[in-house]
DNA sequence: GTCTATATCATGATAGAC
DNA sequence: GTCTATCATGATATAGAC
């Protein structure tokens, strides 16, 4: 038992790398730390991938692929039994961050983890990490900006883009869970699980969310900026 | 013109070192960086600060320390307007959040520079750098929990806690301005100015965070957790 | 206080044997 | 595919002249 079979190598560094860019950062990551960590040679990541860079972008392309299918196909179903009517904003927001959250309960999508070095990446100031984040997310964005505009017809659509920009902050952050949230909580962390945390947390960031949402207009103080 | 007066290295390098931290975050911005930025010898930083995580504790130190005296000087004023009665939710978000967003309009406080610098420091996985973090802000931060356990007395403490939580992240990202902004705005940031971004946002913002701290309490699939 | 020069170390990457 | 050994680079930090 526990004999390493071929290809076993390339999961093994991509379950290391995930674990250590979300605990680390990835300057904070080594090659070292990472195939150290995975049990395998440090060549081989350079063997498997190409580079750093490259490797990166590997762990989260495998998992945004999966994710951002199923957000299409959880905005899909919603229009289909809309049939032609606007789908409820509670609806949109649970097909774009509850599907992401679900991820958290199956292990063999990266669950918490990858979900954590997700939050963490949004804010992350590498260059490259961006480029590679817009471009797997850009399609997804399009179509749900699209299916909030005609949900809140009496919305800005500038008020909009607003606030899913930010649903993804607060979601991020709520997922990152990083000691800025223990810094907040504290006395409400100790005594619970892991996944009881996050299980607690889920309904309580979607009521939120939607509450952001579909809060009353602002008050610009030099009139409305889009009028 | 431009002389160099004694004490102003020190400056030069802590404002060379926010904006650095600002675009690079704190392992991708360099001492050569950072002192080639500031026109000051690469030995300067260890001479003046000891090292360059004692920089980056400086860097914050000195804006922070401001910034949460200035937030107990508003919820103090407004705890004596309100004359025994609670604060509204309203003037304490404004307190809390509205006093670090009207710092972007003032330069010598760091304007927009540490205002992103913080956005995106509160998701940074150094271990030292959270702990300076929750340090500066654990005062603070119990005041404001209390003044709204007040505020909102018919919802449940941990949702409060969790809420504040959420405030927070939704804040940084929509300051942290990174191209995870850019990728859902797009065509709307083209065109607008960045001071003028900023004034827009903020009614924007503060009507978000007031909807999700007042929006109706969730659901639990499985009850509610502290009943 | 400021500089040059350098010590010491860790990093990502690769050449080449097996 | 996997290994060892090593290269080239850039990092923080410091010793010591001025």
């Amino acid at each position: 038992m526990s004999e390493i079979r071929p290809g076993d190598t390339r999961d093994r560094i991509l379950d290391a790398a995930e674990r250590l860019f979300m605990e680390n950062g990835y300057d904070g990551a080594s090659m070292r730390q990472i195939t150290g960590e995975a049990g395998v040679n440090l060549a081989a990541v350079n063997y498997h991938f190409g580079s750093k860079e490259a490797l990166i972008s590997e762990v989260f392309r495998r998992r945004l692929d999966w994710l951002n299918e199923e957000r299409m196909r959880a905005l899909d179903a919603h229009e289909a039994a809309a049939e032609g009517q606007p789908v409820k904003p509670s609806a949109i927001v649970d097909a774009f961050f509850g599907t992401m959250l679900r991820m958290a309960e199956d292990e063999t999508l990266g669950g918490v983890t990858f979900l954590r070095l997700l939050g963490r990446t949004l804010g992350e100031p590498s260059q490259f990490i961006r480029t590679l984040m817009a471009h797997e997310y850009q399609t997804v964005m399009e179509r749900y900006k699209a299916a909030l505009f005609r949900a809140l017809p009496e919305v800005p659509k500038a008020e909009i883009v607003w606030r899913f920009h930010f649903m993804l902050g607060a979601t991020s952050y709520a997922i990152a869970g990083t000691d800025a949230l223990r810094l907040v909580t504290d006395w409400q962390i100790e005594n619970e699980g892991e996944m009881d945390r996050l299980e607690n947390m889920m309904p309580r960031l979607m009521s939120f969310l939607l509450g952001g949402l579909r809060a009353p207009l602002p008050q610009f103080p030099g009139g409305p900026p889009d009028a």
